[in-house]
DNA sequence: CAAAGATCGTGAATCGTTTCAAGCTAGGCT
DNA sequence: AGCCTAGCTTGAAACGATTCACGATCTTTG
């Protein structure tokens, strides 16, 4: 049995093709009688609307897409939710990428997404550069850019993460004078402000410079975080402060250093970042900044639609603000430091 | 600008849409010379191909849906993983959704799955009735039950979570007489089956009933392992063996009975369940139940894509094997037990 | 009672692609 | 020269929805 069309359904109710559009999309439009036969038929004949003529027609969808750049991180959880939420309120679905920090595979992500013709697209940028944006933009897709500060004309939304930083390092410098610094490699944009802001609040607290050590780790697991441990005993004099540049990192490190007898907080202060739900639930509860993930990815929806909307409103050349947030993260202080 | 169609690609290069398409679709067919002409003007154009067009024309999508229960457990991270792998390898791509384990979201997701006219899906049910399956299957989809026995005439990988259980308690058994164990609510079949295993287990090594108790959480969460730590100390005499449901509920458990000065594994020994990244890493490193994540998504897909293409060959009646895969777990023995 | 609304329905045109029967050309063979 | 074949290319017919100008009825009203 082939598909039922709506062509299918205005057949048996004995109706028009237009009539049963119209029941789907403009009830009002529609007597109240034939209203109801043509429900009854289609949920008789079990008819599903497809989508992909609906799209064909309108030219446009009701759908954006969202890179993401891996879903290992828990971080990435709350933040799909509050965006996937923001979406559902205006009326939109979402398409679900994730780029594994590839480049290469994220310009698959956005082909992909290109040819579903969505009308927006929410990313966190691995290999993007301005040309592609610019490209993307001339097609008309409206684009929000997810953590990172904005490109030239585009929307995005981040968190303050030289603050996140400051938070962190100030919180440790009221009792430590001798700082660690545990990260991941200085490529990504909120690593390098995460480090940025600590090394500045340091400075400002009057850390010297050979008081202040920074471990480069390969990633940010809790492996590493193992791993800086281990390196960061063989330091002389040992820090007494340590801040991680993300929780998986800190929860690593902690777990490591206390299997080694060192004793969290007393003999070493640790601050993580992101306030991951194992933070608060680990050995030593995590004392960390939090960072508003679902606000963040509410926030990148809600921009989207708007352009999204914005675009189609105007019979032309719409002026849309193009708006750069930046969120706010806050302490959360519990046993760690 | 209006969007650049197939149609403009063919005016500017000199050629009929048909070529155009044959280009796209199947290269060997045109000669060199215009197939060369068409491809430049194809990126001198920024021509994107319309999919929603595509599929409207061919009738059938290379697009499975895939429906999760949730992406806050770790767990599901590497079966997304391997089941997009195995997609791409045939050439399928990937719709993401997840339920959040309410039957009404499920529901959603379906809909919106079937009007995108995907050629299967993927799914762990949450509410999912015989009766809807049915009713998929009837409308031409197949359908892959994920962690679930099958249903009638349906698809299915699992793991052997009733061994898994039993692999974790005869290791506790080995060298413990009082058992207790801690799971999460008893609606879903994996935890069931974990449970079954588990206590059939004990039963079989010679515990006897007051030797072995259940302690059911609200859900699988580190947080709900504090709170069973809580009342496992509660317990007289005290068990010294436990078996947890999955490792988040693992690692808050020993992470509180560490924290009020009770030494794993020397007076209590914990065996969780899943190996999720932080097991290895965790203060104690985790003793757990390793499920084949990875190899559960991979052959999900693979059944899913078999299903698919075996619809599309067939003139009809192809008759397609359901299958029901059933995967077996090990048992990974670290520090905890 | 005729004209003017108001209220519902109709049906053809359209979106951008794929598909396929048929046409064209050039070259080889007899 | 005539016929065949192989290799390319064409162009029109779908696919299933939405949209919109226009009819067809029925009510109201002056």
């Amino acid at each position: 049995m082939p598909p039922v069309s709506i062509r299918d359904v205005a057949m048996r109710a004995g109706v028009s093709v237009g009539t049963v559009s119209n029941v789907l999309n403009r009830p009002n439009l529609v007597a109240e009688a034939t209203r109801e036969r043509v429900r009854a038929v289609i949920g008789e004949l079990g008819f599903v609307r497809n989508e992909s003529a609906r799209q064909l027609r309108q030219g446009r969808s009701r759908t954006l897409g969202v890179v993401l750049e891996s879903l290992g991180n828990p971080y990435f959880t709350d933040l799909a939710q509050g965006a996937e939420a923001a979406m559902n309120t205006d009326g939109f679905d979402a398409l679900w990428c994730t780029s594994d920090g590839s480049a290469a595979k994220e310009r698959r992500c956005l082909d992909f997404l290109e040819e579903q013709r969505v009308s927006g697209v929410i990313i966190t940028p691995v290999g993007l550069d301005a040309e592609r944006i610019a490209e993307l933009r001339d097609r008309g897709l409206s684009i929000v850019v997810l953590d990172r500060r904005a490109y030239d004309g585009v929307c995005s939304t981040r968190v303050d993460h030289v603050a996140g930083g400051e938070l962190a390092v100030d919180h440790l410098t009221a009792r430590h004078r001798r700082l660690a610094i545990v990260t991941g490699p200085l490529r990504s944009e909120p690593i390098t402000d995460r480090h940025a802001g600590a090394v500045a609040a340091a400075r400002r607290a009057g850390v010297s410079e050979d008081d202040l050590t920074t471990l480069v780790q390969r990633d940010l697991t809790p492996a590493s975080g193992k791993e800086a441990a281990r390196r960061l005993l063989e330091l002389d004099p040992l820090p007494t402060g340590v801040f991680c540049a993300n929780d998986l990192l800190a929860i690593g490190l902690v777990n490591a250093l206390l299997r080694t007898g060192v004793k969290v907080p007393e003999e070493i202060s640790v601050v993580g970042y992101d306030d991951i739900e194992l933070a608060g639930t680990s050995v030593v509860p995590l004392t960390t900044v939090r960072q508003p993930r679902h606000e963040l990815g509410w926030t990148a929806a809600e921009l989207a639609v708007a352009e999204a909307d914005a675009e189609v409103g105007a019979a032309g050349a719409e002026e849309h603000e193009h708006r750069g947030l930046v969120l706010s993260p806050s302490l959360v202080v519990r046993d760690s430091a």
